[in-house]
DNA sequence: CTTGACCTTGTCGCGACGTCAACGTTTCTA
DNA sequence: TAGAAACGTTGACGTCGCGACAAGGTCAAG
Protein backbone atom coordinates (compact mmCIF):
# COMPACT_ATOMS: atom_id res chain seq x y z
CA UNK A 1 0.00 0.00 0.00
CA UNK A 2 0.73 3.36 -0.55
CA UNK A 3 0.12 6.17 2.12
CA UNK A 4 -3.10 7.28 -0.22
CA UNK A 5 -4.58 3.68 0.07
CA UNK A 6 -3.39 3.70 3.82
CA UNK A 7 -5.36 7.16 4.69
CA UNK A 8 -8.15 6.14 2.39
CA UNK A 9 -8.59 2.52 4.22
CA UNK A 10 -8.11 4.26 7.99
CA UNK A 11 -10.54 6.93 6.88
CA UNK A 12 -7.77 9.97 7.09
CA UNK A 13 -5.86 12.10 5.28
CA UNK A 14 -2.33 11.73 4.31
CA UNK A 15 -1.41 14.81 5.87
CA UNK A 16 -2.73 13.57 8.99
CA UNK A 17 -0.63 10.04 8.35
CA UNK A 18 2.59 12.13 8.04
CA UNK A 19 1.70 13.58 10.97
CA UNK A 20 1.71 10.69 13.20
CA UNK A 21 4.74 9.58 12.00
CA UNK A 22 6.45 13.34 12.37
CA UNK A 23 5.18 12.78 16.37
CA UNK A 24 6.27 9.20 16.40
CA UNK A 25 2.96 7.78 16.76
CA UNK A 26 3.08 5.61 13.64
CA UNK A 27 6.16 3.82 12.82
CA UNK A 28 7.42 5.05 9.64
CA UNK A 29 7.56 2.10 7.02
CA UNK A 30 10.34 0.86 4.92
CA UNK A 31 10.71 3.09 1.20
CA UNK A 32 10.50 1.60 -1.93
CA UNK A 33 13.21 2.55 -4.48
CA UNK A 34 11.35 5.73 -5.49
CA UNK A 35 10.44 7.15 -2.32
CA UNK A 36 7.24 6.01 -1.66
CA UNK A 37 6.79 4.33 1.94
CA UNK A 38 5.23 1.01 1.26
CA UNK A 39 2.32 0.22 4.51
CA UNK A 40 1.02 -3.30 4.98
CA UNK A 41 -1.78 -4.84 7.19
CA UNK A 42 0.49 -3.91 10.44
CA UNK A 43 0.56 -0.18 9.90
CA UNK A 44 -3.42 -0.38 9.11
CA UNK A 45 -3.53 -2.27 12.12
CA UNK A 46 -2.32 0.88 14.19
CA UNK A 47 -3.28 3.65 12.13
CA UNK A 48 -7.01 2.26 13.07
CA UNK A 49 -5.84 2.07 16.57
CA UNK A 50 -4.81 5.17 16.87
CA UNK A 51 -7.93 6.79 15.20
CA UNK A 52 -10.04 4.88 17.75
CA UNK A 53 -7.82 6.83 20.38
CA UNK A 54 -8.35 10.23 18.75
CA UNK A 55 -11.89 9.79 18.01
CA UNK A 56 -12.54 9.09 21.92
CA UNK A 57 -11.15 12.67 22.48
CA UNK A 58 -7.19 11.52 23.55
CA UNK A 59 -4.48 14.06 22.85
CA UNK A 60 -2.03 12.71 20.23
CA UNK A 61 0.37 12.65 23.09
CA UNK A 62 -1.72 10.46 25.34
CA UNK A 63 -2.17 8.30 22.51
CA UNK A 64 1.51 7.98 22.29
CA UNK A 65 1.84 7.34 25.79
CA UNK A 66 -0.50 4.73 26.01
CA UNK A 67 0.45 2.88 22.89
CA UNK A 68 3.82 3.04 24.02
CA UNK A 69 3.29 1.66 27.76
CA UNK A 70 0.71 -0.64 26.42
CA UNK A 71 -0.04 -1.40 30.13
CA UNK A 72 -3.67 -0.98 29.67
CA UNK A 73 -3.37 -0.19 33.37
CA UNK A 74 -2.55 3.88 32.31
CA UNK A 75 -5.45 3.68 29.28
CA UNK A 76 -8.25 3.04 31.97
CA UNK A 77 -7.05 6.16 34.03
CA UNK A 78 -6.50 8.37 31.00
CA UNK A 79 -10.46 7.36 29.93
CA UNK A 80 -11.59 7.67 33.36
CA UNK A 81 -9.80 11.33 33.18
CA UNK A 82 -11.43 11.41 29.56
CA UNK A 83 -15.01 10.64 30.94
CA UNK A 84 -14.83 13.46 33.46
CA UNK A 85 -13.03 15.91 31.12
CA UNK A 86 -16.07 15.12 28.66
CA UNK A 87 -18.73 15.27 31.65
CA UNK A 88 -17.72 19.20 32.78
CA UNK A 89 -17.48 19.92 28.81
CA UNK A 90 -21.31 18.87 28.87
CA UNK A 91 -22.45 20.18 31.28
CA UNK A 92 -21.29 23.64 30.32
CA UNK A 93 -22.78 23.09 26.89
CA UNK A 94 -25.72 22.66 28.88
CA UNK A 95 -25.74 25.78 30.85
CA UNK A 96 -24.98 27.41 27.52
CA UNK A 97 -27.92 26.32 25.65
CA UNK A 98 -29.69 26.98 28.51
CA UNK A 99 -28.84 30.92 28.60
CA UNK A 100 -29.28 31.01 25.04
CA UNK A 101 -32.44 29.20 25.16
CA UNK A 102 -33.48 31.85 27.85
CA UNK A 103 -32.13 34.83 25.46
CA UNK A 104 -34.10 33.60 22.64
CA UNK A 105 -37.10 33.40 24.49
CA UNK A 106 -36.91 36.78 26.14
CA UNK A 107 -36.19 38.12 22.70
CA UNK A 108 -39.57 36.78 21.50
CA UNK A 109 -41.58 37.93 24.29
CA UNK A 110 -40.74 41.70 24.06
CA UNK A 111 -38.40 42.40 21.13
CA UNK A 112 -34.45 43.36 22.35
CA UNK A 113 -31.95 40.45 23.00
CA UNK A 114 -30.51 41.68 26.52
CA UNK A 115 -26.85 41.23 25.06
CA UNK A 116 -26.93 44.15 23.68
CA UNK A 117 -27.72 47.76 24.41
CA UNK A 118 -30.05 47.46 28.10
CA UNK A 119 -29.93 44.31 29.49
CA UNK A 120 -33.38 43.75 31.67
CA UNK A 121 -36.68 45.05 30.23
CA UNK A 122 -36.94 46.92 33.36
CA UNK A 123 -33.45 48.62 32.40
CA UNK A 124 -35.03 49.24 28.90
CA UNK A 125 -38.14 50.90 30.43
CA UNK A 126 -35.92 53.20 32.52
CA UNK A 127 -33.78 53.95 29.60
CA UNK A 128 -36.94 55.06 27.88
CA UNK A 129 -38.09 56.73 30.73
CA UNK A 130 -35.10 59.05 30.78
CA UNK A 131 -35.14 59.47 27.24
CA UNK A 132 -38.52 61.23 27.46
CA UNK A 133 -37.42 62.76 30.58
CA UNK A 134 -34.65 64.24 28.21
CA UNK A 135 -36.64 65.32 25.14
CA UNK A 136 -39.38 67.22 27.70
CA UNK A 137 -36.51 69.46 29.22
CA UNK A 138 -34.75 72.07 28.13
CA UNK A 139 -31.10 71.81 26.97
CA UNK A 140 -28.67 69.18 26.84
CA UNK A 141 -28.91 66.39 28.84
CA UNK A 142 -27.18 66.20 31.57
CA UNK A 143 -23.44 64.23 31.20
CA UNK A 144 -24.96 62.76 34.83
CA UNK A 145 -27.40 60.70 33.07
CA UNK A 146 -25.31 59.13 30.64
CA UNK A 147 -22.94 58.07 33.12
CA UNK A 148 -25.81 57.00 35.11
CA UNK A 149 -26.94 54.67 32.29
CA UNK A 150 -23.17 53.60 32.06
CA UNK A 151 -23.39 52.21 35.84
CA UNK A 152 -26.59 50.68 36.01
CA UNK A 153 -25.71 48.44 32.74
CA UNK A 154 -22.40 47.70 34.58
CA UNK A 155 -24.62 46.38 37.23
CA UNK A 156 -26.90 44.55 35.33
CA UNK A 157 -24.30 42.90 33.08
CA UNK A 158 -21.79 42.15 35.86
CA UNK A 159 -23.69 41.14 39.32
CA UNK A 160 -25.73 38.25 39.36
CA UNK A 161 -28.83 38.70 37.09
CA UNK A 162 -31.31 38.46 39.71
CA UNK A 163 -30.10 41.11 42.22
CA UNK A 164 -28.87 43.45 39.11
CA UNK A 165 -32.77 43.08 38.02
CA UNK A 166 -33.94 43.64 41.83
CA UNK A 167 -31.83 46.87 41.72
CA UNK A 168 -32.61 48.26 38.71
CA UNK A 169 -36.45 47.41 39.62
CA UNK A 170 -35.87 49.49 42.89
CA UNK A 171 -34.43 52.29 41.26
CA UNK A 172 -37.03 52.15 38.57
CA UNK A 173 -39.82 52.44 41.31
CA UNK A 174 -37.75 55.22 43.02
CA UNK A 175 -38.09 57.42 40.03
CA UNK A 176 -41.83 56.42 38.42
CA UNK A 177 -43.57 58.70 36.78
CA UNK A 178 -42.53 61.77 34.50
CA UNK A 179 -42.65 64.32 37.80
CA UNK A 180 -40.34 62.01 40.10
CA UNK A 181 -37.89 61.61 36.96
CA UNK A 182 -38.00 65.12 36.47
CA UNK A 183 -36.41 65.49 39.98
CA UNK A 184 -33.80 63.09 39.10
CA UNK A 185 -32.83 65.04 36.35
CA UNK A 186 -32.51 68.23 38.49
CA UNK A 187 -30.28 66.42 40.98
CA UNK A 188 -28.21 65.35 37.76
CA UNK A 189 -27.82 68.86 36.68
CA UNK A 190 -26.44 69.37 40.20
CA UNK A 191 -23.77 66.83 40.29
CA UNK A 192 -22.74 68.51 36.89
CA UNK A 193 -21.95 71.35 38.57
CA UNK A 194 -19.35 69.86 40.77
CA UNK A 195 -17.66 68.09 38.21
CA UNK A 196 -14.49 70.83 38.78
CA UNK A 197 -15.20 71.52 42.67
CA UNK A 198 -13.20 70.47 45.59
CA UNK A 199 -14.48 67.46 47.55
CA UNK A 200 -14.89 70.09 50.50
CA UNK A 201 -17.16 72.31 48.43
CA UNK A 202 -20.14 73.87 50.78
CA UNK A 203 -22.48 72.57 47.06
CA UNK A 204 -21.48 68.88 47.93
CA UNK A 205 -23.84 68.84 51.04
CA UNK A 206 -27.13 70.12 49.31
CA UNK A 207 -26.63 68.17 46.86
CA UNK A 208 -26.39 65.06 48.84
CA UNK A 209 -29.53 65.88 50.34
CA UNK A 210 -31.48 66.33 47.20
CA UNK A 211 -30.06 62.83 46.11
CA UNK A 212 -31.43 61.44 48.97
CA UNK A 213 -34.63 62.99 48.69
CA UNK A 214 -34.93 61.23 45.41
CA UNK A 215 -35.24 58.12 46.88
CA UNK A 216 -38.75 57.45 48.65
CA UNK A 217 -38.78 55.64 52.08
CA UNK A 218 -40.18 52.45 50.74
CA UNK A 219 -37.01 52.10 48.28
CA UNK A 220 -34.99 52.54 51.18
CA UNK A 221 -36.39 50.17 53.07
CA UNK A 222 -35.56 47.15 50.85
CA UNK A 223 -31.80 48.29 49.74
CA UNK A 224 -29.30 46.18 50.57
CA UNK A 225 -27.81 46.65 53.89
CA UNK A 226 -24.23 46.28 52.58
CA UNK A 227 -24.27 49.36 50.58
CA UNK A 228 -24.42 51.27 53.51
CA UNK A 229 -20.72 50.01 54.21
CA UNK A 230 -20.48 52.23 51.07
CA UNK A 231 -20.45 55.10 52.48
CA UNK A 232 -17.88 54.60 55.25
CA UNK A 233 -15.31 53.26 52.80
CA UNK A 234 -15.37 49.88 53.97
CA UNK A 235 -15.70 48.31 50.61
CA UNK A 236 -13.60 50.23 48.40
CA UNK A 237 -10.62 48.07 49.04
CA UNK A 238 -12.32 44.97 49.52
CA UNK A 239 -14.97 43.08 47.80
CA UNK A 240 -14.30 42.92 43.78
CA UNK A 241 -13.24 46.60 43.41
CA UNK A 242 -16.46 47.97 41.83
CA UNK A 243 -16.91 50.42 44.28
CA UNK A 244 -13.71 51.63 43.85
CA UNK A 245 -14.28 51.95 39.52
CA UNK A 246 -17.40 53.22 40.66
CA UNK A 247 -15.96 56.26 42.90
CA UNK A 248 -12.73 56.55 40.51
CA UNK A 249 -15.05 57.21 37.72
CA UNK A 250 -16.46 60.21 39.01
CA UNK A 251 -15.22 63.76 39.98
CA UNK A 252 -13.98 64.22 43.27
CA UNK A 253 -16.91 66.30 44.71
CA UNK A 254 -19.09 64.25 42.83
CA UNK A 255 -17.89 61.01 44.40
CA UNK A 256 -18.14 63.15 47.73
CA UNK A 257 -21.79 63.62 47.45
CA UNK A 258 -22.61 60.30 46.30
CA UNK A 259 -20.95 59.11 49.45
CA UNK A 260 -22.65 61.62 51.45
CA UNK A 261 -25.85 60.68 49.97
CA UNK A 262 -25.47 57.10 50.49
CA UNK A 263 -24.85 57.74 54.14
CA UNK A 264 -28.04 59.83 54.78
CA UNK A 265 -29.92 56.76 53.12
CA UNK A 266 -27.70 55.12 56.06
CA UNK A 267 -29.34 57.37 58.56
CA UNK A 268 -33.57 57.21 56.92
CA UNK A 269 -32.61 53.19 57.28
CA UNK A 270 -32.23 53.09 60.82
CA UNK B 1 -8.75 52.56 36.34
CA UNK B 2 -5.47 50.53 35.12
CA UNK B 3 -5.75 48.13 33.04
CA UNK B 4 -4.93 45.39 35.77
CA UNK B 5 -7.98 46.48 37.54
CA UNK B 6 -10.18 47.06 34.60
CA UNK B 7 -9.15 42.93 34.03
CA UNK B 8 -10.03 42.44 37.40
CA UNK B 9 -13.28 44.05 37.89
CA UNK B 10 -14.57 42.05 34.54
CA UNK B 11 -12.98 38.55 35.63
CA UNK B 12 -10.21 38.69 32.25
CA UNK B 13 -6.78 38.65 32.18
CA UNK B 14 -4.67 41.60 31.34
CA UNK B 15 -3.59 39.72 27.63
CA UNK B 16 -7.06 39.36 27.29
CA UNK B 17 -7.88 43.15 27.10
CA UNK B 18 -5.03 44.16 25.25
CA UNK B 19 -5.96 40.98 22.78
CA UNK B 20 -9.37 42.87 22.34
CA UNK B 21 -7.88 46.31 21.86
CA UNK B 22 -5.42 44.71 18.99
CA UNK B 23 -8.31 42.99 17.90
CA UNK B 24 -10.75 46.00 17.58
CA UNK B 25 -12.88 45.23 19.33
CA UNK B 26 -12.36 47.22 22.74
CA UNK B 27 -11.33 50.85 21.71
CA UNK B 28 -7.88 52.10 22.78
CA UNK B 29 -8.34 54.34 25.34
CA UNK B 30 -6.70 57.52 26.60
CA UNK B 31 -3.11 57.19 28.06
CA UNK B 32 -1.79 58.92 31.29
CA UNK B 33 1.34 60.49 30.51
CA UNK B 34 3.58 57.48 31.52
CA UNK B 35 2.05 55.77 28.38
CA UNK B 36 -0.23 53.85 30.56
CA UNK B 37 -4.10 52.90 29.66
CA UNK B 38 -6.61 54.85 31.23
CA UNK B 39 -9.90 53.37 31.73
CA UNK B 40 -13.57 54.38 32.76
CA UNK B 41 -16.68 52.86 33.72
CA UNK B 42 -17.79 53.08 29.95
CA UNK B 43 -14.88 50.41 29.10
CA UNK B 44 -16.20 47.76 31.64
CA UNK B 45 -19.49 48.15 30.49
CA UNK B 46 -18.24 47.69 26.88
CA UNK B 47 -15.65 44.64 28.11
CA UNK B 48 -18.52 43.13 30.18
CA UNK B 49 -20.21 43.09 26.80
CA UNK B 50 -17.63 41.56 25.13
CA UNK B 51 -16.90 39.06 27.82
CA UNK B 52 -20.46 37.74 27.86
CA UNK B 53 -20.80 37.26 24.11
CA UNK B 54 -17.53 34.93 24.22
CA UNK B 55 -18.98 32.84 26.86
CA UNK B 56 -22.05 32.44 24.76
CA UNK B 57 -19.55 30.79 22.54
CA UNK B 58 -18.90 33.31 19.95
CA UNK B 59 -15.91 33.96 18.15
CA UNK B 60 -14.15 37.30 18.76
CA UNK B 61 -14.78 37.98 15.20
CA UNK B 62 -18.46 37.05 15.55
CA UNK B 63 -18.50 39.64 18.27
CA UNK B 64 -16.78 42.65 16.71
CA UNK B 65 -19.73 42.06 14.03
CA UNK B 66 -22.41 41.95 16.40
CA UNK B 67 -20.71 45.11 18.30
CA UNK B 68 -20.36 46.58 15.01
CA UNK B 69 -23.84 45.94 13.48
CA UNK B 70 -25.44 46.66 16.22
CA UNK B 71 -29.08 45.71 14.62
CA UNK B 72 -29.78 42.54 17.09
CA UNK B 73 -31.06 41.18 14.26
CA UNK B 74 -27.85 39.80 12.97
CA UNK B 75 -27.26 38.66 16.66
CA UNK B 76 -30.58 36.49 16.88
CA UNK B 77 -29.45 34.44 13.97
CA UNK B 78 -26.11 34.18 15.24
CA UNK B 79 -27.04 32.96 18.35
CA UNK B 80 -29.60 30.96 16.29
CA UNK B 81 -26.66 29.47 14.38
CA UNK B 82 -24.66 28.72 17.80
CA UNK B 83 -27.13 27.30 19.47
CA UNK B 84 -27.36 24.23 16.53
CA UNK B 85 -23.54 24.34 16.93
CA UNK B 86 -23.56 23.47 20.58
CA UNK B 87 -26.61 21.12 19.98
CA UNK B 88 -23.94 19.27 17.32
CA UNK B 89 -21.47 19.26 19.72
CA UNK B 90 -23.39 18.11 22.85
CA UNK B 91 -24.89 15.38 20.84
CA UNK B 92 -21.37 14.28 19.78
CA UNK B 93 -19.73 14.42 23.56
CA UNK B 94 -22.57 12.30 24.46
CA UNK B 95 -22.00 9.85 21.93
CA UNK B 96 -18.29 9.40 22.75
CA UNK B 97 -19.38 9.36 26.31
CA UNK B 98 -21.48 6.62 25.57
CA UNK B 99 -18.51 4.66 23.76
CA UNK B 100 -16.42 5.58 26.73
CA UNK B 101 -18.95 3.91 29.24
CA UNK B 102 -19.04 0.78 27.01
CA UNK B 103 -15.74 -0.02 26.80
CA UNK B 104 -15.13 0.42 30.66
CA UNK B 105 -17.99 -1.79 31.52
CA UNK B 106 -16.40 -4.03 28.79
CA UNK B 107 -12.99 -3.56 30.52
CA UNK B 108 -14.53 -4.68 33.94
CA UNK B 109 -16.61 -7.89 33.29
CA UNK B 110 -13.46 -9.23 31.33
CA UNK B 111 -9.89 -7.36 31.90
CA UNK B 112 -8.43 -6.26 28.71
CA UNK B 113 -9.48 -2.86 27.20
CA UNK B 114 -10.95 -3.35 23.03
CA UNK B 115 -8.88 -0.41 22.28
CA UNK B 116 -5.65 -2.56 22.55
CA UNK B 117 -3.97 -5.88 21.45
CA UNK B 118 -7.26 -8.22 20.89
CA UNK B 119 -10.18 -6.36 20.16
CA UNK B 120 -12.99 -8.28 21.30
CA UNK B 121 -13.16 -11.58 23.91
CA UNK B 122 -14.02 -13.73 20.95
CA UNK B 123 -10.58 -12.46 19.16
CA UNK B 124 -8.78 -12.69 22.82
CA UNK B 125 -9.83 -16.41 23.19
CA UNK B 126 -8.36 -17.10 19.16
CA UNK B 127 -5.06 -15.86 20.04
CA UNK B 128 -5.20 -17.86 23.24
CA UNK B 129 -5.86 -20.91 21.38
CA UNK B 130 -3.19 -20.03 18.75
CA UNK B 131 -0.43 -19.49 21.00
CA UNK B 132 -1.40 -22.63 22.81
CA UNK B 133 -0.90 -24.50 19.72
CA UNK B 134 2.37 -23.25 18.42
CA UNK B 135 3.58 -23.94 21.56
CA UNK B 136 2.40 -27.00 21.30
CA UNK B 137 4.01 -27.91 17.75
CA UNK B 138 7.58 -27.96 16.79
CA UNK B 139 9.79 -24.94 15.14
CA UNK B 140 8.85 -21.76 15.27
CA UNK B 141 5.24 -20.22 14.31
CA UNK B 142 4.37 -20.08 10.36
CA UNK B 143 4.54 -16.78 9.43
CA UNK B 144 1.02 -17.13 8.41
CA UNK B 145 0.03 -17.43 11.57
CA UNK B 146 1.29 -14.05 12.75
CA UNK B 147 -0.49 -12.44 9.88
CA UNK B 148 -3.72 -13.92 9.95
CA UNK B 149 -3.64 -12.23 13.86
CA UNK B 150 -3.21 -8.44 12.01
CA UNK B 151 -5.63 -9.55 9.63
CA UNK B 152 -8.51 -10.58 12.30
CA UNK B 153 -7.68 -7.43 14.62
CA UNK B 154 -7.81 -5.13 11.08
CA UNK B 155 -10.72 -6.11 10.52
CA UNK B 156 -12.65 -5.76 14.07
CA UNK B 157 -11.00 -2.53 14.41
CA UNK B 158 -12.17 -1.22 10.84
CA UNK B 159 -15.01 -3.10 10.45
CA UNK B 160 -18.74 -2.31 12.67
CA UNK B 161 -18.45 -4.08 15.73
CA UNK B 162 -21.09 -6.50 15.08
CA UNK B 163 -19.91 -7.89 12.20
CA UNK B 164 -16.54 -7.90 12.95
CA UNK B 165 -17.21 -10.01 16.16
CA UNK B 166 -19.57 -12.36 14.46
CA UNK B 167 -16.62 -13.03 11.60
CA UNK B 168 -14.22 -13.91 14.55
CA UNK B 169 -16.90 -16.10 16.33
CA UNK B 170 -17.43 -18.02 12.99
CA UNK B 171 -13.89 -18.38 12.52
CA UNK B 172 -13.12 -19.41 16.68
CA UNK B 173 -16.29 -21.82 15.87
CA UNK B 174 -13.97 -23.18 12.48
CA UNK B 175 -11.21 -23.79 14.71
CA UNK B 176 -12.72 -25.10 17.85
CA UNK B 177 -10.49 -27.67 19.80
CA UNK B 178 -6.86 -28.21 19.40
CA UNK B 179 -6.84 -30.52 16.81
CA UNK B 180 -8.98 -28.77 14.58
CA UNK B 181 -6.91 -25.42 15.50
CA UNK B 182 -3.66 -28.01 14.59
CA UNK B 183 -4.61 -28.41 11.19
CA UNK B 184 -5.02 -25.15 10.64
CA UNK B 185 -1.62 -24.62 11.98
CA UNK B 186 -0.61 -27.17 8.79
CA UNK B 187 -2.29 -25.25 6.45
CA UNK B 188 -0.50 -22.23 7.63
CA UNK B 189 2.99 -23.75 7.00
CA UNK B 190 1.60 -24.89 3.59
CA UNK B 191 0.86 -21.28 2.41
CA UNK B 192 4.71 -20.29 3.73
CA UNK B 193 6.02 -22.32 1.40
CA UNK B 194 4.05 -20.53 -1.37
CA UNK B 195 5.81 -17.28 -0.24
CA UNK B 196 8.59 -17.32 -3.32
CA UNK B 197 6.27 -19.06 -5.65
CA UNK B 198 4.46 -17.81 -8.77
CA UNK B 199 0.79 -18.23 -8.74
CA UNK B 200 0.46 -20.54 -11.51
CA UNK B 201 2.38 -22.88 -9.02
CA UNK B 202 0.92 -26.53 -8.85
CA UNK B 203 1.38 -26.12 -5.22
CA UNK B 204 -1.53 -23.16 -5.20
CA UNK B 205 -4.81 -25.71 -5.85
CA UNK B 206 -3.38 -28.37 -3.10
CA UNK B 207 -3.20 -25.86 -0.44
CA UNK B 208 -6.73 -23.62 -1.56
CA UNK B 209 -8.13 -27.26 -1.02
CA UNK B 210 -6.62 -27.91 2.39
CA UNK B 211 -7.96 -24.52 3.27
CA UNK B 212 -11.23 -24.93 2.25
CA UNK B 213 -11.27 -28.40 4.06
CA UNK B 214 -10.43 -26.15 7.24
CA UNK B 215 -14.00 -24.84 7.69
CA UNK B 216 -16.68 -26.69 8.13
CA UNK B 217 -19.92 -27.00 6.56
CA UNK B 218 -21.95 -24.90 9.21
CA UNK B 219 -19.71 -22.29 9.36
CA UNK B 220 -19.39 -22.21 5.22
CA UNK B 221 -23.73 -21.76 5.40
CA UNK B 222 -24.04 -18.80 7.80
CA UNK B 223 -21.10 -16.94 5.76
CA UNK B 224 -21.71 -13.63 4.45
CA UNK B 225 -22.84 -14.26 0.81
CA UNK B 226 -20.43 -11.01 -0.04
CA UNK B 227 -17.93 -13.38 0.39
CA UNK B 228 -18.30 -15.38 -2.55
CA UNK B 229 -17.74 -12.15 -5.10
CA UNK B 230 -14.35 -11.87 -3.45
CA UNK B 231 -13.05 -15.45 -5.49
CA UNK B 232 -14.05 -13.30 -8.84
CA UNK B 233 -12.24 -9.87 -7.89
CA UNK B 234 -15.29 -8.32 -8.42
CA UNK B 235 -14.99 -6.14 -4.89
CA UNK B 236 -11.44 -5.66 -5.35
CA UNK B 237 -11.76 -2.11 -7.07
CA UNK B 238 -15.32 -1.52 -4.78
CA UNK B 239 -15.94 -0.86 -1.41
CA UNK B 240 -13.61 0.15 0.80
CA UNK B 241 -10.28 -1.38 -0.37
CA UNK B 242 -10.02 -3.39 2.51
CA UNK B 243 -9.78 -6.00 -0.10
CA UNK B 244 -7.36 -4.82 -2.32
CA UNK B 245 -4.99 -4.28 0.72
CA UNK B 246 -5.91 -7.70 1.80
CA UNK B 247 -4.53 -9.52 -1.03
CA UNK B 248 -1.70 -6.91 -1.50
CA UNK B 249 -0.22 -7.90 1.33
CA UNK B 250 0.34 -11.30 0.67
CA UNK B 251 2.50 -12.94 -1.93
CA UNK B 252 1.35 -13.32 -5.26
CA UNK B 253 1.27 -17.23 -5.19
CA UNK B 254 -0.87 -17.04 -1.22
CA UNK B 255 -3.01 -14.56 -2.57
CA UNK B 256 -3.71 -16.88 -5.62
CA UNK B 257 -4.10 -19.61 -2.87
CA UNK B 258 -6.67 -17.69 -0.70
CA UNK B 259 -8.71 -16.11 -3.80
CA UNK B 260 -9.42 -20.25 -4.91
CA UNK B 261 -10.44 -21.24 -1.75
CA UNK B 262 -12.78 -18.79 -1.23
CA UNK B 263 -13.90 -20.31 -4.53
CA UNK B 264 -14.35 -23.41 -3.18
CA UNK B 265 -16.14 -22.06 -0.58
CA UNK B 266 -18.43 -20.37 -2.86
CA UNK B 267 -19.12 -23.75 -4.66
CA UNK B 268 -19.98 -25.27 -1.11
CA UNK B 269 -22.37 -22.97 -0.03
CA UNK B 270 -24.22 -23.45 -3.30
C1' DC C 1 4.79 13.71 -24.95
C1' DT C 2 1.49 15.40 -22.24
C1' DT C 3 -1.87 15.11 -18.72
C1' DG C 4 -3.41 14.11 -14.37
C1' DA C 5 -3.08 11.64 -10.25
C1' DC C 6 -0.17 10.31 -7.09
C1' DC C 7 4.12 10.98 -3.99
C1' DT C 8 8.07 13.87 -1.37
C1' DT C 9 9.63 17.62 2.20
C1' DG C 10 8.82 21.98 4.20
C1' DT C 11 6.37 25.93 5.81
C1' DC C 12 2.54 28.91 7.16
C1' DG C 13 -2.14 29.42 9.20
C1' DC C 14 -5.93 28.91 12.45
C1' DG C 15 -8.26 30.79 17.59
C1' DA C 16 -7.84 32.82 21.86
C1' DC C 17 -5.06 33.88 24.24
C1' DG C 18 -0.54 32.05 27.75
C1' DT C 19 4.00 32.91 28.42
C1' DC C 20 8.34 34.59 28.18
C1' DA C 21 11.58 38.67 27.11
C1' DA C 22 13.34 43.06 27.87
C1' DC C 23 12.28 47.12 29.57
C1' DG C 24 10.06 51.42 32.18
C1' DT C 25 6.96 53.13 36.37
C1' DT C 26 5.06 53.18 40.77
C1' DT C 27 4.88 52.05 45.41
C1' DC C 28 6.10 49.88 49.52
C1' DT C 29 9.63 48.88 52.74
C1' DA C 30 14.22 48.55 55.26
C1' DT D 1 17.48 56.74 49.75
C1' DA D 2 18.02 52.47 47.75
C1' DG D 3 16.16 48.36 46.45
C1' DA D 4 12.61 45.10 45.74
C1' DA D 5 7.98 43.86 44.47
C1' DA D 6 4.33 44.68 41.70
C1' DC D 7 2.50 47.11 38.27
C1' DG D 8 2.73 48.80 33.09
C1' DT D 9 4.57 48.78 27.92
C1' DT D 10 5.44 46.32 23.17
C1' DG D 11 6.73 42.25 20.69
C1' DA D 12 7.31 37.61 19.55
C1' DC D 13 6.72 32.71 20.06
C1' DG D 14 3.89 28.42 21.71
C1' DT D 15 -0.36 25.87 21.95
C1' DC D 16 -3.32 21.56 18.98
C1' DG D 17 -4.36 18.81 15.00
C1' DC D 18 -3.96 19.02 11.24
C1' DG D 19 -5.45 21.96 6.24
C1' DA D 20 -3.49 24.36 2.56
C1' DC D 21 -0.03 25.56 -0.26
C1' DA D 22 4.58 25.55 -2.54
C1' DA D 23 7.83 23.38 -5.46
C1' DG D 24 8.96 19.80 -6.96
C1' DG D 25 9.63 14.05 -8.34
C1' DT D 26 7.13 9.54 -10.10
C1' DC D 27 4.07 6.88 -12.59
C1' DA D 28 0.20 4.92 -15.64
C1' DA D 29 -2.72 6.05 -19.39
C1' DG D 30 -4.11 8.37 -23.66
Amino acid sequence: MRIGELAALAGVSTRAVRHYHHLGLLPEPARRANGYREYGLRDAVALARIRRLTELGLGLEEVRDVLADDAGRELREVLVELDEDLARQEAAIGVRRERLAALLRQAEEHGGLPAEGPVSRELAALYGEMARTAAARPGPEPAMAAKEREVLALIETMAEPEAGQRMTGLLGQAAEGPAAMARVYEVYELLDELVAAEPDDPRVARVARALSDCIPDAVVAEMDPRAWQVASGETEEGADGFMAAFFADFAPAQAAAVRRAIGLLAERAR
